[in-house]
DNA sequence: CAGGGCTGTTACACTTCTGTCGCATAGGCT
DNA sequence: AGCCTATGCGACAGAAGTGTAACAGCCCTG
């Protein structure tokens, strides 16, 4: 099912505060955000709100995070949806068991809120666009997410792993100015530390590659702005 | 309200030395700071500057960070505001995110500069991604701040990135007359200086990009007090 | 462990934009 | 009309933004 829209997060956090908190990012950050604050509740929560990705605490009353992870993947119809869980602890044990239980990322508390949403982003991007089966095209340009392919009209086009995410986040909204930053947000990570003129080499080589059987130029760029497509 | 030109930073940090640096950096970064070195003239300094982002030291004399953050987050009108800590060691930083004050990163001493500058501009992104999807209309001219394309008519305009800010202010606010001055602060940035005339300058290209294909001059000149669209 | 592909940075050439000046012209006032 | 100021506009040097090649480091694979 393609849906549209802001994406929906299941948020499940006995601590108050620490909910609150995380809400209050995850709603900035564009997300629609359901809470929980038990793992009974959520396991209701998940049927009624279908949520696109969980944000799950592992210490909780009741029902333990573990438990509603081991639950939800053992069901075919909750399988799909990415679980991301919060340990307070850090040793490699729970992370393993954490993992064994079918969640997929673990999060060490405290954590940084801009890694949390930068795996929540990850995760729902890789969750999305395939089960989507949608392929992306603009003007004689095709992208299958799914085979990880890029066609330009017949041809089978070549591109480096940046290339290919760069062209994605272009081909997602096209026509869009994306600047510099929020490519490297979008592409690199956003803590990931990286000059923003690396954007630009990079958007030289996927030109390069858009264009190596021949064809026009389909990145627009946008001085003192950023780059576009189309 | 659309804000353009240069971010506005608060930076609140009690030791003159580090602060001078930061700033320094910042400015560099093109940010336009403001200074305070205590939690109440930080308070103050919020309502009268309205920042876009708020840098924060832990540890301050009088009203001391935490509580500066707990307070703004605490009030709808400055909940919005990122706020990034400065803590002095990596224990702290789990104290903080203990007493969940709601900042929105944090940053531990001794800390890079450069990891600061990225930080202090992905928050900034979050919060003011872009002018919504509204596709600014003024008689025959249609402007997509998304895209960043200007049409008249059916003509595709070729704009600078001044005469583009120009025209948003401009097309923001149809038939109002803005000084000189308030398009200095509006386009150019708040404290950059720069010669009144040079907003005549800007204002001709602008006509003649709009007119580049015929048509009237859309720009109206108001002798004596300044420019408006229409 | 050598080779290849990919990445991030840097340097340089090139283009476009910017801010200021000087002078022409228009508008308004007495 | 005559005067004074505000505005328009062409020119220009310097600044800023961008494309690209070259390079060194990294991580694979064979």
């Amino acid at each position: 099912m393609a849906r549209s829209g802001q994406p929906r997060v299941l948020l499940v956090e006995d601590e108050p505060a620490q909910r609150t908190v995380l809400a209050y990012n995850l709603e900035a950050e564009g997300f629609a955000v359901t809470q929980a604050d038990n793992g009974e509740d959520a396991m209701v929560l998940v049927e009624e709100e279908d949520p696109d990705i969980i944000i799950l605490d592992w210490m909780m009353p009741k029902v333990s995070g573990i438990e509603v992870c081991r639950r939800l993947k053992m069901r075919p119809e909750t399988r799909g949806i990415p679980i991301i869980m919060l340990s307070a602890r850090a040793e490699e044990v729970d992370r393993i068991r954490g993992l064994e239980t079918g969640a997929d990322d673990y999060v060490i508390k405290p954590y940084s809120v801009l890694e949390l949403m930068a795996r929540a982003r990850a995760q729902l991007r890789r969750v999305r666009p395939s089960t989507a089966g949608v392929v992306l095209e603009h003007e004689d340009i095709r992208l299958d997410p799914e085979s990880h392919r890029v066609y330009r009209g017949d041809k089978v086009l070549k591109l480096g792993p940046t290339e290919f995410k760069l062209l994605v986040t272009l081909m997602e909204r096209p026509g869009r100015v994306f600047s510099r930053e929020q490519l490297l947000d979008l592409v690199w990570g956003r803590d990931i530390y990286v000059d923003t003129r690396t954007v630009d080499v990079h958007v030289g080589r996927l030109r390069k590659s858009l264009m190596q059987y021949g064809g026009s130029d389909p990145v627009r760029t946008v001085r003192g702005a950023g780059y576009a497509l189309g």
